[in-house]
DNA sequence: CGTCTTTGACCAGCGC
DNA sequence: GCGCTGGTCAAAGACG
């Protein structure tokens, strides 16, 4: 890990940790270190096989008062901070790409970013944690005159469904956003609540899609709506593209397929990548009705069933096996 | 035979 | 533009 800061013409760095380099005393901390000495450092990635996520409280990467300035494509998964770093600023002029998680992401953290004059593609991912559902999440514009995001053409945002609708888009901000995706993924006892405000400012928008993740599915469609009468309100007329996705993870020893009341008919089966076990896609056998489902074993325990349901019937559940 | 599953072909999207 | 991947089609097979 030492050795790592004086390979100093390094210019692209893939880094995939496991749960040694985790356990192993003061890696995490020594890397930050070692980082800020690779001053030709263009491409950082880093990545990991565990399932979840590292986490900054602000002591590892979150601490380091700058970044090599180098930097063009910067993707940190599975390594969660509690907010955007202070050094993810505008001293990151070549920075085009970034992927980043946070814990809370607030309006002053927004600010930090706005300021990266080059990046192009941002992949920002809120964690749906409970205190983050307060915190109203505004892309504006700093005191400075100029645009937040001046060089920003895609925005995948990912949070949790309560913070929709608190979400806002300034006057003047992210003037080259083309694509805006959206994840609103399932969090806690909370469901949707509305829709984003000031998206009719992104004046170079083509393309809004949505992924709506679990919650009430009664919700589903007037979620939809809103967001497509916001699409068909702005100006640009953008693409639309909705998807609603209800993952179910259950324990079955026998049978894949559980038993959700409605009727299935099985039309391909398929072998992915990640794991040994064989992905079955349904369609929903009620006429007319487009939702669909795949069932897989997980690849790590074959006990473990996950389902994923697409989309929202347009039915009523069937009646119930009499027995 | 009728019905459901399996399977390789095909296709579209995406990253290199 | 090429190759890889995941999703779909539809012909062929299994089962009763
Ligand atoms: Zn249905």
């Amino acid at each position: 890990m030492k050795a790592l800061g004086e390979l100093t013409n390094l210019k692209e760095l893939w880094f995939n940790f496991d749960q040694d380099t985790v356990s192993g005393s003061g890696n995490f901390d020594a890397l930050g270190v070692c980082i800020r000495k690779l001053n030709n450092l263009r491409i950082l990635d880093m990545d990991s096989v565990l399932g979840s996520s590292i986490y900054d409280d602000g002591n590892r990467l979150g601490s380091l008062s700058d970044f090599p300035p180098s930097i063009e494509i910067l993707q940190l998964r599975r390594w969660r901070f509690c907010r955007v770093p202070r050094w993810m600023n505008a001293a990151l002029r070549n920075l085009r790409i970034l992927l980043l998680l946070v814990s809370e992401m607030s309006t002053d953290g927004a600010g930090l970013l706005g300021e990266l004059p080059s990046l192009v593609d941002l992949d920002l991912r809120v964690a749906p944690g409970p205190h983050s559902s307060s915190i109203p999440l505004m892309f504006a514009n700093t005191r400075s005159r100029a645009a937040a995001f001046p060089s920003l053409e895609i925005l995948r945002l990912s949070v949790g469904q309560h913070a929709a609708s608190r979400l806002s888009f300034a006057e003047g901000v992210m003037p080259n956003l083309s694509d805006l995706i959206l994840s609103l993924d399932t969090c806690e006892s909370t469901t949707i609540d509305g829709t984003p405000t000031g998206m009719e400012h992104l004046f170079s928008l083509q393309l809004i899609h949505v992924l709506n993740q679990g919650g009430q599915t009664e919700r589903v469609t007037a979620v939809k709506r809103a967001f497509r009468d916001i699409a068909r309100a702005h100006p640009n007329r953008p693409s639309f593209e909705f998807v609603h996705r209800f993952a179910v993870k259950t324990r079955s020893s026998e049978v894949d397929e559980l038993d959700d009341g409605f009727q299935w008919r099985k039309y391909a089966k398929k072998t992915v990548d990640n794991n040994p076990n064989p992905r079955s896609y349904y369609l929903c056998s009620s006429e007319g009705c487009s939702v669909k489902k795949t069932v897989e074993r997980a690849p790590d325990d074959a006990r473990f069933v996950f389902t994923t349901y697409y989309g929202v019937h347009d039915h009523p559940l069937p009646n119930a096996n009499p027995r």
